[in-house]
DNA sequence: TTTTGTGTTAAACGTATGTTTGAAACAGTT
DNA sequence: AACTGTTTCAAACATACGTTTAACACAAAA
């Protein structure tokens, strides 16, 4: 058999790399030089780099998507009629998050900073890219918070998901260096199940503020 | 006398092209042309294109932090013995940001998307720049949060003030892509001060949590 | 008027990038 | 062994970039 690896291999890379140092500035050269192939085989397998930098993030996002999703359904056919607090669905977000991350913490991080430079540096292809994958789960988070925070108006909540969302992108995708930064100044150490509990009531409050 | 304003006029492109592409994506030659000058102007006036990015900074930076601090010092003069809340020090800040961009309302904009890029993108030059420019700034606002916060123990309130910075930051540099989402979306427009009247009770609600 | 210094300009330089190419190597099938 | 489709490889290609250069413009000083 012998079937290449070279695909997992550029993706390895190129999720790394391009969470250190952002996409623009990661040449495919730097790429396939930490990936130990051709230069020519991204091209070959992804078509451009554009392809590769949507790869690089189906590969945990389609799975993550589908941890939250199947809990969801889990919990709508236990208990139907009763709707979700926001800690209830924070939970759940939260609980995909430690099933992906579990096996190998680094890529949680590796990609929290990835869609935080997808916010930023995503100069179209790839915010389209997101919108259209992924529409369905962030339409169904939505509407659940919807749900849980009746007395919000629609614009204010839309504002209040996304400094959630900020947060725990920032929180997550610094989380390394911060936590060398807690153990310098209070000796103490922070497990990242910690520094999620911590997270979570801070979200559910900003979100319920006044 | 016929003064010579490339610098300012250089300053003023790269400002708006920054915050709108992003550092690496926007070119010399971009630049040079929306500021109606000679291309080698930039490195004749700023030496390299590193130099023009932390100017860009320096020019409301400083002004940005003179203005917190400022307001700080008035404060203390007239209440010295009574703590500040949370909701005041965060207000100092949000302020000091319209006091930057007073009479330009793209220059808030243009401000926020910038700050929120330098942390992001601010990998080594920009972050060391920043570090320098920013160190006293943010010890003080640290000091004043804990006096504000006294019942949180010190590694919560450390984790908590950056589940805020990464709210603040990740708003801010991707405020643009989601203004045009509530637009598109609520048929709504949210205005630069709107968000930020938003965002401060959002975060002061979630670092005084439970 | 000549000189000097500052700023501008068009052109070129060297380098790095994403991409393409055509030959070679390989694995599986007939 | 011969054939076939797939994958790898070194090399080249075209382009874009930041930077440098040397000639030029022009105002102020001598």
């Amino acid at each position: 058999m012998s079937q290449s690896d070279t695909v997992k291999r550029i993706l390895d890379a190129a999720e790394e790399l391009f969470a250190e140092h952002g996409f623009a500035e990661t040449s495919l050269r730097t790429i396939t030089t930490k990936a130990d192939v051709n230069l020519a085989a991204v091209n070959y397998h992804f078509g451009s780099k554009k392809a590769l930098i949507q790869a690089v993030f189906g590969r945990f996002l389609t799975p993550f998507t589908k941890l939250i999703e199947s809990g969801l359904d889990n919990r709508e056919l236990q208990k139907p009629d009763q709707p979700l607090t926001v800690e209830e669905i924070l939970q759940f977000v939260s609980r995909a998050i430690a099933g992906v991350s579990e096996g190998d913490r680094k890529r949680l991080a590796i990609f929290m900073r990835l869609a935080g430079l997808a916010y930023t540096q995503g100069q179209g292809h790839l915010r389209k890219y997101l919108q259209s994958e992924y529409r369905g789960i962030f339409r169904r988070l939505m509407s659940l918070i919807t749900k849980a925070t009746p007395d919000l108006n629609p614009v204010e909540r839309f504002w209040r998901f996304h400094f959630m969302l900020g947060a725990t992108a920032f929180t997550m995708s610094s989380m390394e260096s911060l936590q060398a930064i807690v153990e310098h100044d209070f000796e103490t150490q922070s497990t990242e199940e910690e520094i999620v509990a911590m997270l979570l009531p801070f979200l559910a409050a900003g979100i319920r503020a006044q």
